[in-house]
Order: structure tokens, then C-alpha cells, then sequence
DNA sequence: GACTCATTCATACGTCCGTCTGATTTAGAG
DNA sequence: CTCTAAATCAGACGGACGTATGAATGAGTC
């Protein structure tokens, strides 16, 4: 009978995956865990052996949901520069998350980059799934040559003012970026780099 | 002899300051603290008796150290624009501590933020000691009426790098984002404002 | 040289943490 | 109905945490 504890095995990696964006990591505690998936105490060591190893499961939850999301993306819209507008909708879609946590995969990276390096390097591979997608789209755009510097830089940019828009619990920085992003995006489609 | 501990108060401060960086606030102890002081376990309770308190005295002492530099970087520089670029400027001169630790103001923001808004709220003026700077100097340069977005923008992108630079540990991020402000500013200050 | 009080320091409190154990329940296979 | 193994659950472990106490120390005053 190994069907009903894949799915309780979920309900532990989900509820903590939002317990670790919600709270930081290393502020979630077992009990946080335990008591949000609704397991009893003694039970989540069933399946996960250390804290550690929970987290790595919820960054490889995380990672499988942008992968799918990324995919369906790709699948619903036709051209490089559609996708990349809807990239940049994230920041208004989950603008009442970020006001609030931040940005889900920087805060986790920069709470464990300090002196958790060996699971930084996991979440890092968070950021790589958008890059490498990000450079796909400016590449098929006809920036082959730059894909991968224009990708980074639309992800610091996306990542600067999330922490602003968090630090300030400002939701119009967050609208402006957007707009403003979107300017640069529709430039950089009609050839138009002088601003990059 | 109230002399002596003014010294003692102050080791532990700046102790904890470099210890909240290093390792973040929730994951920094009393013994951490006290050990980096080179003070007995006991003694720290004589000067601070919870560990919000040392917090606050850390963050007015790195508001107090950031004003006075902003105060010598008007005094060395005559034109906003030098300031200006005095500022980025960071970004290289800093570069080592910020690819092992990230951004002092920016992981000690994220950090708080999630669940003691009102710890953070105490960060936040890091920034706007920064931000109002900032804003004077594009003010000066001719952006009165932007000057709060322009400073703002800047920020945002001296985040967004930091980011990604400790994430990728790469600081060929930092150094190019620089670069790249640069030219940014040095056509502002031409009022060449196509690219803002 | 006795008094005062800021400062130092060893040590302990209660709590919660991550981790672990082992007995119990459950459900499909023979 | 029985056997087996997956899955559940209560509870406890040692340790570290933030916090707290009170006695010892030592420098300045009269």
C-alpha cells in the first residue's frame, strides 16, 4: 500500500515548502511542519530523516512547479516576446505574496547563502530554470549572442524590486517596474537596443 | 566610570552587527555574540536584556556609520554626478562581502520581513537614509521631480545585482551592472533620459 | 581604608528544537 | 483468517537557545 503515503509524503512537502516562504527556513520548525500538514509529530520521520532533506524535497517540488509552469507557457503562447510579457506578469499576479515574503526564490537564497552554502547551491538551481528559459526567449527574439547576459539582467531586475517593493510594502513600485520592464521588452523587439 | 563600558557596549555591537550579516539575526546566538565580543557569558545581560534590543543598537549603529559616509561623500564630491558614481561605486569596493553575504540592508530586510514586520520595520530606515541621499543628488542634477523614482531605481538595480551576484557567486555581475550604471548616470547627467 | 556602585562573571532556569524509538494500527496478498 | 509490511502515532532524548540571577570585582570618593 504505498499510494496513500505518497500522498501524505505531499502534504508535508507542500506544507512546508509554504511555511519555508512564509517564515525562512531555518524559522520553520518541525512542529510549524508537522502541525500545518496535519501529521502527527512522530510521523514525518517516517519520510524524512532530517530537516535538511525536507528542504531539498520542497526545492525540488518548487523546481518541478516552475518547469511545468515554464512549459505551459511556452505552450500557450507563440512568440518570444508574448512569453516574456508573461514573465514580467508575475510581478503584478503575485504582487500581494511579495509585498508580504518577498521574492520566494531570493529569500530563500539569501537566508541560505550566508553559511548554508551546501543548500544555497539546491535553490540556486531555482534561479537557472528561469535563466535558462529566460535566455531561450531573447535568444529566439535574435539576441542568440546575448540571451543568456539579457536573461540575468531581467531577473535582477525582477529581483531588485521585489526586495524594494517588500522593504517598502510599496505595490505601486512593483505596478511601475512592470510597466517599465514592459517598455524595454517591446524596444528590445522592434530592434531598438539603445537602452540595453 | 560609566567610560569603560561605553567601550565594552559598543565591542558587542559591532560584534553583533558583523554577526547578523554574516550569519543573519534568527541564526546568530547570545553565545555567538559574546564569544565575537570577547565577553563573559553573564555580562551581555547588563547592557541589552533581550536580543530585539541588541538588533535595534545594531541598526542604529550601521545608520549612524551610513550617514556619516554619505556626509564624507559630500564633502569629497562637488557634483552630484561624482556622488553619484561614488555610490555604485559599492559595488566593487564591497564586492567580496557581498558575493559570500549578499547585501548588508537587503538580506537583513528579507530576512525580517517575512515575520517581524516590526524588527523590519527598524531596517527599513537603512534604506531611506540611502534613498533620501540619493534623491538629493538627482534632484541637484536636474531631476527634481523624479528624484525620489530615479533613487529609487538605483537601488532597486544595486539590489537586483547583489542578488544575483551571491546567487551565482559571479562577480563579473557586479562588475558589469556597474559598468552599465555608470553609462546610465553619465547620460542623465547629459539629459539624455531616453533609457530611464 | 571603608563605602559605593558600575561592571564583571559563573552559572542556572525553563523552553523548544531537531532527532529518534518503539509500540500500534492498517490494509492488501495468500 | 492470517501473515506481512507499510504507515501511524505518542512520547522522550540530549542539547542549545534566550533569559535571568546574584555574588565577586574593582575603581573612584571621602
Amino acid at each position: 500500500m504505498p499510494r496513500k503515503s505518497e500522498r501524505t509524503r505531499q502534504r508535508i512537502v507542500e506544507a512546508a515548502n509554504r511555511l519555508f516562504y512564509h517564515k525562512g527556513y531555518n524559522q520553520t520548525s518541525f512542529s510549524d511542519v508537522v502541525q500545518a500538514a496535519g501529521v502527527p509529530r512522530g510521523n514525518i520521520y517516517y519520510y524524512f530523516k532530517t530537516k535538511d532533506e525536507i528542504l531539498e524535497e520542497a526545492i525540488r517540488y518548487r523546481t518541478g512547479r516552475i518547469t511545468q509552469m515554464l512549459e505551459t507557457w511556452s505552450g500557450s503562447y507563440r512568440t518570444p516576446i508574448e512569453r516574456l510579457h508573461r514573465f514580467i506578469d508575475i510581478l503584478s499576479d503575485s504582487a500581494d505574496a511579495i509585498l508580504r515574503y518577498g521574492c520566494p526564490m531570493g529569500s530563500l537564497n539569501s537566508e541560505l547563502g550566508k553559511d548554508q552554502r551546501g543548500l544555497q547551491e539546491q535553490a540556486e538551481n531555482l534561479f537557472r530554470v528561469f535563466e535558462s528559459w529566460l535566455s531561450d526567449q531573447f535568444a529566439e527574439l535574435g539576441y542568440a549572442g546575448r540571451a543568456r547576459e539579457l536573461a540575468l539582467r531581467l531577473m535582477a531586475r525582477g529581483q531588485g524590486i521585489s526586495i524594494m517593493a517588500h522593504v517598502h510594502n510599496d505595490p505601486g513600485l512593483l505596478r511601475r517596474e512592470k510597466e517599465h520592464l514592459g517598455r524595454w521588452l517591446d524596444q528590445l523587439a522592434d530592434g531598438n537596443d539603445d537602452c540595453a
